[in-house]
DNA sequence: TTTATACAAGACAACAAACATCTTATTTAT
DNA sequence: ATAAATAAGATGTTTGTTGTCTTGTATAAA
């Protein structure tokens, strides 16, 4: 499993028209700008959504991404794995067939029990939830956006994760 | 986050100390063959987990690798971590910089909370207990190995995944 | 002391994936 | 008709994975 940048602008997409609610058209170049996404990325993602039933696309004039579902029916999980395939962690959980070990083999099972954790984890978290707090994706207040995620120049810094109890 | 190739044997190879023992020296290509790693790829591997504290290397005729720890104190975290480096799942857990929405962002909450309980399942998994149940690399007993993971040619077969309970 | 054995260290290369961008349609409101 | 907007997919750049290979060093045993 990796959470891609098509994955995690694809949840900034979905967060952006969550907040208009369901069946409020967005033009695409708005969430671009505002979600920060490369604006010829995002149509290729936007492609994805809608081929995963989660949003329609209107072509034309006028045109743009609209949400389908309601966001309390979506899942942090769905997006997730509709940009990166089904979460799997190690290979032998998505082919079991390569290792014969099978349920034998104890690091196998704990791999599907992580597996299992983190999959419930992120489809216990839905979009009415998300958008409740607040979130770096402005919807229409701010205009001077200043907290995005820039990092364009892909820095290395090692800079230490804190653990937040 | 990501289980590499390098991670899965990196751990095949502990397994494989860890049901000696501590102490024990094992030679680096009879691991290899018995775990089914390229062994000039285990050379790479050793060095990482020898770097990390994990083993010993004695060079020189009758060399190979030793177990410096006990199996009860190597989690299947470590050698993970050794790998591919610290998990954190969504880059901004690593760098919450890059957004300042910070602790303020509910995804971001929602991927500190998964990448926790991810750790806390990998740390609980010890070798004592990896190596009590089967384990798909023997160890002395079998010589014909059957079922390793000689997935050489790379099927990309769909062979979807069972939800195990 | 010489030799054969075994690992160290790091360069290098093939391949795949991620991350976009660009071009050429096609669709739709006005 | 025209302009606005997305569709579809070819293409390109960069990074990461998964090794292999070469040269050197350490050690045991003859
Ligand atoms: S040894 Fe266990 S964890 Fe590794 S590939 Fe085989 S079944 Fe999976
Ligand atoms: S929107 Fe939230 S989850 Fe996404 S990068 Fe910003 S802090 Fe992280």
């Amino acid at each position: 499993m990796r959470l891609t940048r098509a994955a995690e602008y694809a949840i900034r997409c979905i967060i952006y028209l969550a907040k208009q609610g369901r069946g409020v058209l967005a033009n695409k170049n708005d969430i671009a700008e505002r979600a920060e996404i490369p604006p010829h990325f995002l149509a290729k993602i936007g492609q994805d959504l809608a081929k995963a039933g989660l949003i329609e696309i209107r072509q034309g004039a006028k045109g743009g991404f609209v949400l389908v579902k309601e966001p309390r029916d979506i899942t942090l999980l769905e997006v997730v794995e509709t940009m990166i395939g089904e979460i799997y962690l190690n290979d032998c959980v998505a082919r079991p067939s390569g290792c014969n070990a099978l349920s034998a083999c104890g690091v196998h099972q704990v791999w599907i029990r992580a597996r299992n954790q983190l999959r419930d984890t992120l489809r216990q978290a839905t979009f009415d939830k998300l958008i409740k707090k607040k979130i770096c994706i402005p919807v229409s207040d701010v205009k001077n956006l200043t907290g995005l995620n820039n990092t364009r120049g892909r820095d290395n810094s090692p800079e230490p994760v804190k653990n937040l109890p």
